[in-house]
RNA sequence: GGAGCCGUAGUUCAACUUGGUUAGAGCGCCGGCCUGUCACGCCGGAGGCUGCGGGUUCGAGCCCCGUCGGCUCCGCCA
């Protein structure tokens, strides 16, 4: 018996049909007489019929059917009347009465229930991931994932982009995330490196004059995991010729207008806002600000300073920074809640948090003791702080007051559900600056790869001020999360080798490791840039889900581990020798 | 590498304040009843190395130490 539907098809307007349906059992409502069962597929749900009086030896089947079973059904679709349908189905218009079943596969009971809301933990989630997949919920998922990716392949090829495979295998590289090596058998002792991102095959590829090349790709790296990070993770990767920043950020954009149109039916204005590094960071504090809400930091260094308070005194003092934001019209807080506010801000190495809250019986804080009513009023004004606003301050080095005050402002949010009402922000972060002392390896690196091109009117403080050059470089985000970054790169040898010197990389080591792409610059290689964007994350965010886990088929528990097939695993002696290695310790 | 939360029946949870009878419940599973349910309902039953290993105690699911695993975060992630 082959189905002649699916399980989500069926209407009003099939009645009377005579169909063949598969699929696996959900729900089964025994009445003694009548039993119902709702098919499932990945389609939808179809409720089907055994009733008594048309086979007694279907319904002796029906009754020992559990959860689960897999089955094909031969019935007819009935209309149900008004009172018995279901709103809540699709297919809630009909049900269909079975003349004939068989059982295609019995199921042992089940480790975790297949229904949504999910109601299993992570872990037994992800060891039978099979049975989680087969949720509503995570196969509308997997099929936005499809939907986006197709999506994605029709915007490029309109576009005039052509997709392109890189190697999988390839040179480890400096620098960057730490590289997934694969053993060589033939050349025993050397190794392949699973790509972080195709970057270099990329620039190759413009060098060979493919203008306009995409793939979604996979990339690997070898760091610990978060909830919007797993170890192989995949990357829509483009790459243009002949193009400034304002060229790969228009395309971008389009791209985006069209995913939301097309997946979300949600219309995106373009071109979305810009704001640059510096500016970022002051305002809000990161370099990836959700700007679905406002909240300003303010720096009030030089009026703090003037006060009476002697932690702001010794801050003005060190050369530290006095920041704050104010949160509008939320009424007073609770001892507690100042209590966990004030350990947030301390977890990100703020030594306090001044809370200063204004109410219709005047201001509350614990340091108005320490700063007169005047000196309060001109603190207070930058953030025009009125009746039911609660102002939150930090004195400390300028990075400590970012990071405490960009969380907090996130927190603030999260805890007011200031995020509600604008679904979706999208912003480019620019002006990034080039390079950022490494204090552990006492030199610089790139912030965002070693061939991202520095902006021509830098070039000349590379040598003497090479913290203060910016880079060519633009990230795409979106609500608090970055979800795409790039760069003009460097497309000529002289300036990439400049680059490496800067980066502490002498010229041997550089070519070694990077001499086939400084090289292939010697050849006529076009000014280029690209871009590579989270997809993973794109889709978390389509999905409105808060793990990537949630989009991604199979994926990696946060020790890295995959509970389903129980790798990495051990290997056979015999492999190892193959290899020519040998496990130590 | 570090911090926090978590781990009890097939599964999801409970067992509190303060360590003290036979470790409970929903779903699932097994048996029975029920002809319009859609989380069907009702009756009955089986099912437990409380992640693992140590310790404290007359006595540990509960307290302590270690360990393994899950999640979140910091470091890390060009």
């Amino acid at each position: 018996m082959k189905r002649s539907h699916v399980c989500g098809e069926l209407r009003r307007s099939d009645a009377d049909r005579e169909v063949t349906l598969t699929g696996w059992v959900s729900s089964q409502r025994d009445h003694g007489g009548l039993i119902f069962i709702d098919l499932r597929d990945r389609w939808g749900i179809t409720q089907i019929v055994f009733d008594p009086e048309i086979s007694k030896s279907v319904i002796e089947t029906a009754k020992r059917l559990r959860m689960e079973t897999v089955i094909v059904v031969r019935g007819k679709v009935v209309a149900r009347p008004g009172k018995m349908v279901n709103k809540d189905l699709a297919t809630g218009e009909i049900e269909v009465v079975v003349t004939e079943l068989n059982v295609l596969n019995e199921s042992k009971p089940v480790p975790l229930a297949v229904k949504d809301p999910c109601e299993a933990m992570d872990e037994t989630r992800l060891k039978y991931r099979y049975l989680d997949l087969r949720r509503p919920s995570m196969q509308n998922n997997l099929i936005l994932r499809h939907r986006t990716a197709q999506c994605v392949r029709s915007y490029f090829d309109n576009a005039g982009f052509i997709e392109v495979e890189t190697p999988f295998l390839m040179k480890s590289t400096p620098e960057g995330a730490r590289d997934y090596l694969v053993p060589s058998r033939i050349h025993k002792g050397k190794f392949y490196a699973l790509p972080q991102s195709p970057q270099q095959y990329k620039q190759l590829l413009m060098v060979s004059g493919y203008d306009r090349y995409f793939q979604i790709v996979k990339c690997f790296r070898d760091e610990d995991l978060r909830a919007d990070r797993q170890p192989e993770f995949t990357q829509i990767d483009v790459e243009m010729s002949f193009v400034d920043e304002d060229d790969v950020i228009g395309v971008m954009e389009k791209l985006m207008v069209r995913i939301f149109k097309d997946i979300l039916n949600i219309e995106l204005k373009i071109p979305f806002p810009r704001l640059n590094y510096a500016e970022a960071l002051a305002r809000y504090g990161n370099d990836r600000p959700d700007l679905r809400f406002d909240m300003p930091i303010s720096d009030i260094t030089e009026l703090a300073g003037t006060t009476g308070f002697r932690v702001f005194q010794d801050t003005v003092l060190s050369q530290g920074r006095v920041r704050g934001l104010c949160l509008k019209k939320r009424g007073r807080m609770s001892r507690k809640q100042v209590d966990e506010l004030t350990d947030y801000a301390k977890s990100f190495g703020a030594k306090g948090l001044v809370v200063i809250q204004v109410t219709d019986e005047g201001i509350q804080s614990p340091v108005s003791k320490f700063i007169s009513d005047e000196e309060m009023q001109r603190i207070l004004k930058p953030f025009d702080a009125q009746v039911n606003d609660i102002v939150f301050l930090v004195a400390d080095s300028e990075s400590v007051c970012c990071e405490a005050l960009g969380n907090l402002r996130n927190y603030l949010a999260r805890m007011f559900g200031m995020t509600d009402n604008v679904p979706f922000a999208p912003l480019w972060v620019l002006d990034f600056p080039l390079l950022e002392f490494d204090p552990e390896e006492k030199r610089f690196v790139a912030m965002h790869h070693p061939f991202t091109s520095p902006k021509p009117e830098d070039v000349s403080l590379m040598d003497q001020d090479p913290a203060n050059v910016r880079a060519r470089a633009y990230d795409l985000v979106l609500n608090g999360s970055e979800i795409a970054g790039g760069s003009i790169r460097i497309h000529r040898s002289d300036m990439q080798s400049k680059m490496f010197r800067l980066l502490g990389i002498d010229e041997e080591t550089a070519a070694r490791k990077f001499g086939f792409l400084i090289e292939a610059l010697d050849y006529g290689a076009p000014p280029h840039g690209g871009i590579a964007f989270g997809f993973d994350r794109l889709v978390m965010m389509l999905a409105g889900e808060s793990s990537i886990r949630e989009v991604i088929a199979f994926p990696k528990t946060t020790s890295a581990l995959s509970l389903m097939d129980g790798c990495p695993s051990e290997v056979d002696a015999g492999q190892l020798r193959d290899l020519g290695l040998k496990l130590i310790g």
